[in-house]
DNA sequence: ATGTTTATGATACGAACGTATCATGAAGAT
DNA sequence: ATCTTCATGATACGTTCGTATCATAAACAT
């Protein structure tokens, strides 16, 4: 048997060709001609390894997917990666931080989503399935994240860690989408996730000593679930 | 001189037909005869007020932007209709509320939104000007409208207006575009937005009576910008 | 050497797109 | 009645798209 070849990397090219294209054309508007251009192929073998652009586009989706799980993972790793472990805090702010269109590469990825996530909304055939999925585990992560810091009394007992955690999914997306609209700068958005984070977890004797959070927490068992002080 | 027709109408009728079939089949996926066939008019008519695809597509993202305020003012109008003048709580849930896809109606205005959003990021000729403006003169609003309650002591000083302000937008914006993709329930959405109102506004008396809330304010004057206790 | 896989090349097809160009008809103010 | 505007109809141009169909060349395991 002749030629061995690794498939899958030759459809990651491609696929990677695609995304490249796509981030500056724009997703609907990149052709078949173009990517195999980009990848430098031929057009035949871009039909070769994807008989249809239906094909290539949910590959690359996938694959679009795929690489916003490696470099969050990687950002994580780097965040707890100086010896002790990462408190709760440093996980969820690099989460929300790694969703923030600051630099080129995650500006790509916040394009090629919203792009993506756009066609999805009126094109069945593009099963977002992926990206939502990955974006509901995230929620779970953060979720976890502020279950375990309430437990060390890091944060109030009496917040809804499951409804925080939406909410400032939510709300990285929102940022994410101002700053790409040019509505605001990373700094801004990056300035109102330290907001929040501030309010989640009382930062004791960071900026100047607070009072111990446990006061607090034991005094909030008093209220209810919508107000918590 | 013959037949009065009003060129201004005509067009809002083409463009509404442009919204209505944009809205089903996508916006780049569009075409000129098929706004024609969904205006109930010919193609060459279409051409006729719209010279270039371009002009209909800009022409209609005014309209969207339009019909939004338009729709936004009557939220208004409706919420402080009822004799007394509305309270500032009263008015930012509106606006926030108003940015939810929870009816077909309002669902409709986020697809679009959300499709111009994503052409217009690799499409330079289409220029989201209009939306983007109409969203900061919200957060605008927004922010008096916190100021306005800090002077009447409905809200803690120490709270930044136009950052919350700001944040209240972009989380609005984010569980709109979570609803869209099915990661959540309109209801779900709107009980995020209760959740940070009733942070934002500690209701006197509404569950059950709370503390004045001057007694938090001034203790809070002690305290910098960041935490706000 | 042989044969299968990988890859290219040159094209070509049919469809859909935006746009343009004829001529023609209906409506109404003057 | 006339003339300008509004509107339709049919059609066609050139382009681009996704897809398909030939033949052919290079590479490598057997």
């Amino acid at each position: 048997m002749p030629k061995r070849v690794d498939h899958e990397e030759r459809r990651r090219q491609i696929a990677d060709a695609l995304l490249r294209t796509a981030a500056t054309r724009g997703l609907h508007a990149t052709g078949m001609r173009e990517v195999a251009a980009e990848a430098g192929v031929s057009l035949r073998l871009v039909q070769y390894y994807f008989g249809t652009k239906e094909e290539l586009l949910l590959f690359a989706m996938q694959q679009l997917a795929a690489q916003f799980s490696a470099r969050a993972v990687a950002r994580f790793r780097e965040t707890s990666g100086s010896g002790g472990l990462a408190s709760p805090r440093d996980i969820i702010a690099a989460i929300l931080t790694e969703g923030l269109p600051a630099d080129d590469e995650r500006r790509t990825f916040t394009v090629l989503y919203t792009a993506y996530f756009a066609l999805s909304l009126t094109d069945p055939a593009l099963a977002i399935g992926p990206l939502v999925r990955s974006s509901a585990a995230v929620i779970d992560v953060v979720a976890a994240q502020l279950r375990s810091a309430q437990a060390t009394g890091a944060t109030p007992a009496c917040l809804d860690p499951d409804l925080e955690a939406f909410s400032l999914i939510a709300m990285s997306a929102g940022l994410g989408t101002s700053v790409l609209g040019g509505q605001s700068t990373p700094g801004q958005a990056q300035a109102v996730i330290d907001y929040h984070l501030d309010r989640l977890f009382p930062n004791p004797g960071q900026h100047h000593a607070g009072r111990p959070v446990t006061a607090d927490a034991i005094q909030g068992t008093d209220s209810t679930a919508t107000t918590c002080r």
